[in-house]
DNA sequence: TTATAATTGAAAAAGATTTTCAATACCAAA
DNA sequence: TTTGGTATTGAAAATCTTTTTCAATTATAA
């Protein structure tokens, strides 16, 4: 529940980066206000379009690495496109996976404990060491059906 | 079980390309002639320094443009990388996952018959009707660790 | 053998992302 | 406050993968 004197949701994120060593800069409030508060993956131009509307000498390049930082420290999460490009979501907190509707655009996030045991079992199965993985379902959401 | 008259694999794979009204040539036949053999996903560009062996005067542009025509015909798959790029496997056949060698790119399938419960839980919960799915996991090999 | 249409490779273009670098601005310490 | 060191910035250029263009070549059907 928000109230007036409780921090906003871009305000923590702000505290996450400043106790993270990184300084609070207007671009950086710029990017970190929208990120916070969109429900939909934002192409790195989108964000740079967006955060131009207040924050007019924007740079692309500040953009590109506001975003890294921001990965970094788990706030967003990139979202892969099948044409090798990338988006970035507002992280959900743990470990969470996007279902996006391939007609709006909408995403939906849900975790996939489940999938531990399998990736257990590939591991031991092939021999491999299990570092990184992607799971993202597509579909249509509700409306779009 | 392969003899000197039963047509090799990757005769097959040219039967498919002439069957689907594609020409048959040097450059392809040289390009077939490494992915049909190959357990290894390979990049464009390391397919091309391979094509080139045999076929010197072989364009990158080439490999691009056959490799798409093999996708499309099921030959082969693409195969996501976390920064973007693609590689491409010989495709396998039913629905396999991946598990690939960030290292030497050596690819492992798995079945993910497991997931469909998770999917169908997902799909309930959210109200999306879930058409595709997506998942790749990375790892080091056992020779690559 | 010939005609025609697909295919080729080089070069250029297109995009996304990263690097470089001099100018600027944050913020800790005085 | 003021100040100094240094993180950060934006523009331009560089990278890298992939696509497009185009004139020359080549496979294949007639």
């Amino acid at each position: 529940m928000s109230t007036p004197n409780s921090p906003s949701f871009s305000d923590q994120w702000l505290s996450v980066l400043q106790d993270s060593g990184y300084r609070l800069t207007a671009p950086r409030r710029a990017i970190v206000e929208i990120m916070a508060s969109c429900e939909r993956a934002l192409s790195p131009v989108e964000l740079f379009d967006l955060g131009r509307k207040s924050q007019p000498g924007l740079g692309l390049v500040t953009v590109y690495r506001t975003l890294e930082k921001m990965e970094e420290l788990g706030l967003v999460q990139r979202v892969h496109q099948p044409n090798g490009c990338h988006m970035y979501l507002r992280a959900a907190r743990g470990h969470q996976h996007l279902l996006l509707c391939q007609n709006c655009g909408k995403a939906v996030l849900f975790d996939g404990d489940e999938l531990a045991p399998l990736f257990t079992s590939v591991a031991r199965a092939t021999g491999y060491a299990i570092t990184e993985h992607w799971l993202q379902l597509f579909g249509l959401c509700a409306n779009c059906q």
